[in-house]
DNA sequence: TCGTCTATTGGACGCTTGCGCAATATCGTC
DNA sequence: GACGATATTGCGCAAGCGTCCAATAGACGA
């Protein structure tokens, strides 16, 4: 294995492990024995476990975004692209990835390397949806008089509806958070009810 | 010191450790230094840790509701209700409150004591609004069609907004958050732009 | 004054953590 | 085939954690 190879294998076994662990608990013998190496080979290429973790993290927000981006760019619209949206920010099987979306957010304050990532991610997140609402009012199928505000409210919105399912899992459920959210990006963007949905 | 004053000093040290270290990251041995006592201290009174970080989190959050509460009974109708609800659950000066919430919700994957908290309390929060919007209703203020979903869409956008700020602090401020909240609940209640603002 | 009950101490226990380090395996190069 | 570089091992270290418990201190009623 190249040290590239070795670096990403490193950070796909962090995944791994995180993803049924939590960012939080992810050890470096937990990542090793995911590798099935050692714990020592971990300190041979990251200078510590912090930014393991938080390569770890970039990683995943990046390919979550990668993938909603590219979906919703082969979309025929921004109609379509903001349908697409909805049903890519909030897929059934992944509640482990905002799981790690609610770690980052409370480590945010604390951990530099996490705050810079974070912000980073959530700007590009609402950067995409300000350029889709833009793309939308031009072409005449959206109605909004601040995009920029728009795409924070529409992400905000998502973001605190999906945190009440991930953190307890009682108080509202899944259908809820995508029914309810896309009623409201209808709304905003001045659309017919329905559009958005299926 | 009688037991009650034991265990309310106890729960206010833990406060005082978790705001600046984090929910996560306070420790038995952190308390017991503040407080100026031994750390078995501790567990005469709590079963475990995770009941004296559940014990901590819950006062905080339970006195900014109770005081949202009663200033909201206080207002002369819903619709000063609903006013006086914005400006009380984003105050300037309370940034560790919110940061207490991003703990918890983080945590609460992992440790149930502080989920059924959390989730205890974001309820109460969502039936507040929901009470409020439902009287707002009644008294021909209000136009909602469902104010359940209406009362968790207001709370969460005011969540999602509210953790760009506390988390980031650098995305949107929180200037952004109050107007962008009060500007989409003017829309979800069928209220002309401006009433619930100032 | 004595006895009892409880608040409080302080350290031991077992476990886990990130990290460092000497030893070993592996592999390309001459 | 030998050698040097480096990838990899596996264990040890010190520190931290929550929890538990025997011992002590102190207050209060009999």
């Amino acid at each position: 294995m190249t040290p590239d190879q070795r670096r990403e294998a490193i950070v796909d076994a962090t995944l791994a492990v995180a993803i049924e662990k939590g960012l939080a608990s992810t050890t470096v013998r937990d990542v090793a024995a995911a590798m099935g190496t050692s714990s020592g080979l971990i300190h041979h290429y990251f200078e510590s476990m912090d930014e393991v973790l938080a390569a770890a993290f970039e990683q995943v927000a990046r390919q979550d975004l990668a993938l909603s981006e590219r979906l919703m760019g082969e979309a025929g619209s921004p109609t379509s692209a903001m349908a697409v949206f909805f049903r890519t920010y909030t897929p059934v099987d992944k509640d482990w990835s905002f799981q790690l979306w609610l770690d980052a957010w409370a480590e945010a304050a604390r951990r530099p390397a996490i705050r810079v990532v974070s912000a980073r991610l959530n700007l590009a997140w609402q950067d995409l949806l300000e350029r889709t609402i833009r793309a939308g009012v031009g072409a005449g199928e959206f109605r909004s008089d601040d995009p920029t505000a728009a795409a924070w409210r529409i992400l905000s919105l998502l973001d605190g509806l999906a945190l009440q399912v991930v953190a307890h899992g009682t108080t509202i459920d899944r259908d809820d958070v995508l029914r309810w959210a896309v009623r409201a990006a209808e709304e905003e963007l001045g659309l017919s009810v329905g559009v958005l949905a299926g």
